[in-house]
Order: C-alpha cells, then structure tokens, then sequence
DNA sequence: CAGTATCCGAGTTGATACTG
DNA sequence: CAGTATCAACTCGGATACTG
C-alpha cells in the first residue's frame, strides 16, 4: 500500500499520485512513508554510520524484531536506499549499506533529527501546557 | 547530541521520553511520530500557505475524514506547531495556522519534499528494477 | 547467520450519526 | 460550521517456530 496512496478518494489504480497541482504532497508521500514509520530512521542512521550486517543491524536498533528488521531493510533495498549484499558463505553473510540516494538522504534526516533535538524542550512545554488546560482531553 | 552511534554512544544525560542510553532516537521520535502520519504533513503544507478554517482543510487535504482531520489539528495543537483559534460566532469559525515552531519545521518538510521530488525518479526505477528481479516478493 | 512462515492482539482508521 | 461519539474493519507489529 505503500506505492500511491495518498488521500485516495480517487481512482483506485492511479499512477500518478498527484493528481493535482493543489497537491502539494507530491512524491513527499512516498519518502515520508518511508522514513516515516517506526524503525527505517533507526536503520538508516546506523547505516550511516558504515556497513553492517543483519545481526549487526539487529543489535544497534534495540528491541527490533527480526521480523520487522527484514521487512526494514527490504523496503529500504526496494526504494534503492541501501544495497543488500549476499555472501554465499556458511553460514550465510549479508550486508546492508547506504546507496548513494540513501545517503543523501541522511543528510535531511541529520537536520531532522538536529531540529527535533533542538525543540524537544518547546515541544515538551506545549504538551505540557495542552495537558494543563485539556486535562480531560484524550489526544493520546 | 548526534544522531550517528559509531558502536558506542552513550547518551549522557538524558531526561527521556526516550528510556535508554543505546537508543539513538531520543527526540526525534517525537516530531517523526507527528510528520510521519499520513495526514499532518499535508496539513502543515496547506496551512503553510495561511491560516485555515476547519472546511478550508477539510477541503484541501483531499480524502481525510472529519475525525482524522480532528485528530491530526489537535496534535499539532498539543505540539504547539499549529495555533488554533475560534471565534465565538454563530455559526462556530475555528481558524488554524502554523505557530513560529510550526512554520520553522515547515522548513525541513519542504527540504523533504524538495528531496523526494528530485529523488523520485529514482525511487520509482529502483522499485520498478526490485520489482523485476523479486517477482514473488511482497513487501508491500 | 539470515532469514521465512504463522498466528494473534493492540492500535489506528473510516463510516456514520448526532450536537452546540 | 466545527466538531464529538461510537463502532466495525483493517493494519501493524511482536512472539514464536522453523529452514538453508
């Protein structure tokens, strides 16, 4: 479900996700979906940090489940972010590292993250401050 | 702080939501959590271009629900990133627009936008080229 | 080691109906 | 207009067990 759904009120098989020009989300959806979820930011950074392999990888993200590493890692490989090696040792070997797209894309992830860093504490005090005044509100 | 935990980073101090040292999101959860979600981005850029009432989005992000729009204001409300005001009218006007740390994280989404269109050429080829080479895979 | 295959519960979403 | 309330459908992620 990844590929183009945005919105979509439209036409179910839509190739071109942006329909609109009043859209501004074209092409933003695909990555955001990406580095959106739960776990693809974790693997991403470690992986900036050089090559590693599934258990390496598995280590550094703590509490990822294999399950949820491999389908990580799978969707990074398929938008063309990392590169999937096999070595056909035994036991098996792989490695994981950083395409050329997928490094440039630390960058905006480095920014992210030195952005969030940087309003944590703003961030903190207005949900805080919601909380004071919304007590009974359940926004999660 | 850096994001990149070359083998050992041990987050010093750190007073967080974030629970333990070897977790290298501390902070960056937070506003990935919000951007992340389907629908707050598109409202952040919609609301990017001046404030809003409630229809006017509800409109504008095409295909989001009045619950979800609901639901997606209010966090961003909480985050204090959006400012919303009514006016004690009848019929109710409730207006929405992005606070200063909302506007600058608007900075970062269109870097992100930017990115995802030039890259999305790219993206799509590589799926295609996944695509072709795992025909039997489903990653979603 | 590096996965794949299942099952299942929790959380999220969407449709619908109703209100100040 | 701008919501709130409710509920069913669906998705996602984790746990577990098995394989080349």
């Amino acid at each position: 479900m990844s590929l183009t759904h945005t919105g979509v009120t439209t036409t179910p098989a839509d190739l071109d996700p942006c329909g609109r020009a009043d859209h501004p989300d074209c092409g933003i959806r695909d990555v955001l979906d990406r580095i959106g979820d739960k776990w693809s930011v974790l693997v991403i950074v470690e992986l900036a940090s050089g090559p590693r392999r599934f258990r390496e990888l598995q280590r550094a993200v703590d509490g990822i489940s294999q399950r949820m590493l491999t389908l990580t890692v799978r969707r990074l490989e398929r938008d063309g972010l990392v590169l999937r090696t096999v070595y056909p040792t035994v036991p098996a070997q792989v490695d994981y590292r950083l395409t050329t797209t997928g490094a440039g894309l630390t960058h905006l992830v480095k920014a992210l993250a030195d952005w969030s860093l940087a309003h944590r504490p703003v961030i903190a005090e207005a949900r805080r401050a919601y909380d004071r005044t919304h007590p009974d509100h359940d926004i999660r």
